[in-house]
RNA sequence: CGCGGGGUAGAGCAGCCUGGUAGCUCGUCGGGCUCAUAACCCGGAGGUCGUUGGUUCAAAUCCAGCCCCCGCAACCA
């Protein structure tokens, strides 16, 4: 593999960030770092969406301009990704102009084409709403359920794309490649979906939305969002109708396209006529995730239970997101919806980053201490036994599931090896050896162990990075993160540390640890 | 109506394709260890595998019917 480039969704910046905004970026930001561990070049691209009439109504009711709510929101969300270590290449918003200038492009290509053509449009039409509603939004008695007044029926003219065009080729495509849409189980709908297709709208008449980037050669027109939102991730490369960047052609098409359930439907069929229509390759792999539940309810305005991740981490007193991170991503399997509560997540947490891996280093550096003054000795090295194969197994397996964005099954195989190891240092127990002055034996076991650390720490690395980090120092180890180094590094001999040096890498949260932390602010 | 997924110990899941001792994580109870972050290791208790019937020497697993839950179909992240 010789490049990598994902996408996420970009969100609409009509509201803060919430949790659910945040599982797609750890999700995205912790598939980009694996892969960064195993190819040089990663792009790793998110965004904001920012026009429409939701953006231009709450700017209008909070006294603001459109602009000044999507650089207020937009900032908002570039802040969040940092607070969560998000490390992405590239942070396109709409409203920039070398989007806007793009998509402007694309729309006239798309016209060139003869796949966009002027077609009016009967809708009803609710003035307190500025905006149509659809017959299932409305009351029994067909008013308008926010204004309890009868839409009007009103006719406007737009411009509409000819997705039927590509239906064939679309199901074609889906067909033969079966990793296109991932996972598996929600190829069906689509097909399902594609079915009953029809042509859609790409433009809205500039006096019902007015922000938006103007349809070219017509100042009646704005562009609606299916041309001006998906098409973010070319236009972020450098994509040009005439003239595409150096960057579009070394990292498009996209590895993998990240996006909710929701959304699916644009992207495996809207998305993908787009592209076609403009003649440029298709993305390889759709990947929609599932949602994130809190307390098992749907996360809603209404219900007022929607968590922004600061809060979470404001709430445990976390001054790393890496927790946060590692229980997000592995409360789903692959594609499912999770659910966030608090009680699970400081018991998935306190299991297995403070319980199982965290305790694992501490044990195994506080007997290198205690027995042989935290130096390793040449003796200790002994190629070929049981866990650093278990080890080896683990790298591959997790390889496996990442080539298929199996990101928390690939965390599971993680915490499996650290247990495994933990199994191996009760069965060995070298403080017996220790006693019984069999101290070669005894290096050799804590040595496998440290080793065996030194793997997680790379394998953990893209879930928890800052921990992973920690792990390295206290090893005195490189911090090479590539995967193809694993079984050629080893830890350096001699001495790697002290009892000053060591320390819990993730404390148990509500520990006496944590319970001093606190203290101490 | 349709298409798809599911119903397995208190909770969350695997096993089903390729029938033959029902497994994992958390919790719980008991024991062990003493290197460690009330940690770690071992063991116990706890399941008529939704339901009815069929195939078979043998069914959680295959087949049929029924009951219940969920997803998609609808600009929710």
């Amino acid at each position: 593999m010789n490049k990598f480039y994902l996408t996420t969704a970009i969100d609409y910046v009509n509201g803060k960030p919430h949790i659910g905004h945040a599982y797609e970026k750890i999700l995205c930001d912790v598939i980009c770092r694996h892969f960064s561990q195993r190819t040089d070049d990663v792009y790793f691209l998110t965004g904001t969406d920012e026009h429409g009439i939701k953006i231009q109504k709450t700017a209008a009711a909070n006294n603001m301009t459109p602009q000044q709510l999507c650089d207020e929101n937009s900032s908002a969300f570039q802040q969040t990704w940092k607070d969560l270590s998000i490390e992405y290449t590239d942070f396109i918003r709409t409203t920039q102009e070398r989007h806007v200038k793009a998509v402007q492009k694309i729309f006239k290509k798309l016209v060139e084409n003869g796949d966009i053509y002027k077609h009016s449009y009967k809708g009803l039409y609710c003035s307190g709403c500025e905006s149509f509603l659809n017959q299932r939004d409305l009351t029994e008695d067909g008013l308008c359920p926010d204004h309890l007044k009868k839409p009007e029926e009103v006719t406007e003219e737009n411009y509409f794309f000819r997705l039927t065009k590509y239906k064939d080729a679309i199901i074609k495509h889906i067909k033969e490649n079966p990793n296109f849409i991932q996972p598996e189980f929600r190829v069906n709908e689509v097909l399902r979906q594609l079915e009953d297709i029809e042509d859609i709208s790409v433009s809205r008449n500039k006096n019902s939305v007015s922000w938006g980037i103007p349809v070219p050669d017509d100042e009646e027109q704005v562009i609606y969002v299916w041309i001006d939102a998906l098409s973010n991730y070319i236009t972020a490369l450098g994509y040009d109708t005439d003239n595409p960047s150096e960057t579009f052609k070394k990292y498009w098409p996209a590895n993998v396209q990240v996006i909710g359930k929701d959304i699916l439907k644009f992207h495996s069929i809207y998305w993908i006529a787009i592209l076609m229509s403009l003649g440029v390759e298709l993305p390889q792999t759709i990947c929609a995730h599932g949602w994130i539940t809190i307390d098992e309810t749907k996360m809603s305005k209404s219900l007022g239970n929607v968590i922004a991740p600061a809060d979470i981490l404001k709430a445990f007193e976390l001054t790393e997101p890496d927790a946060l991170r590692y229980y997000m991503v592995t409360s789903a399997p692959f594609g499912r919806d999770g659910n966030y509560s608090d009680n699970d997540f400081k018991e998935k947490v306190n299991a297995d980053l403070a319980n199982n891996i965290g305790n694992l280093l501490n044990r195994s550096l506080n007997m290198l201490v205690k027995y042989f003054d935290g130096e390793i000795k040449p003796e200790f090295i002994v190629d070929g036994n049981d866990i650093e194969k278990a080890g080896d197994e683990t790298v591959e397996k997790v390889k496996n599931f990442f080539d298929g964005y199996q990101v928390a099954e690939a965390a599971n195989a993680i915490v499996e090896f650290s247990n495994t190891v933990n199994k191996y240092v009760a069965d060995n127990a070298p403080w017996t050896l220790a006693k019984e002055e069999k101290m070669t034996e005894c290096g050799i076991v804590i040595y496998n162990v440290l080793e065996a650390m030194r793997k997680i720490a790379v394998m953990l690395y893209p879930y928890c990075p800052k921990i992973s980090s920690k792990i390295f120092t206290q090893l005195s180890a490189d911090k090479n993160l590539k995967y193809d180094e694993i079984t050629a590094n080893k830890l350096q001999t001699g001495k790697i540390t002290e009892k000053e040096k060591i320390s819990p890498v993730f404390p148990r949260m509500d520990s006496e640890f944590a319970a001093d932390k606190k203290k101490a602010k």
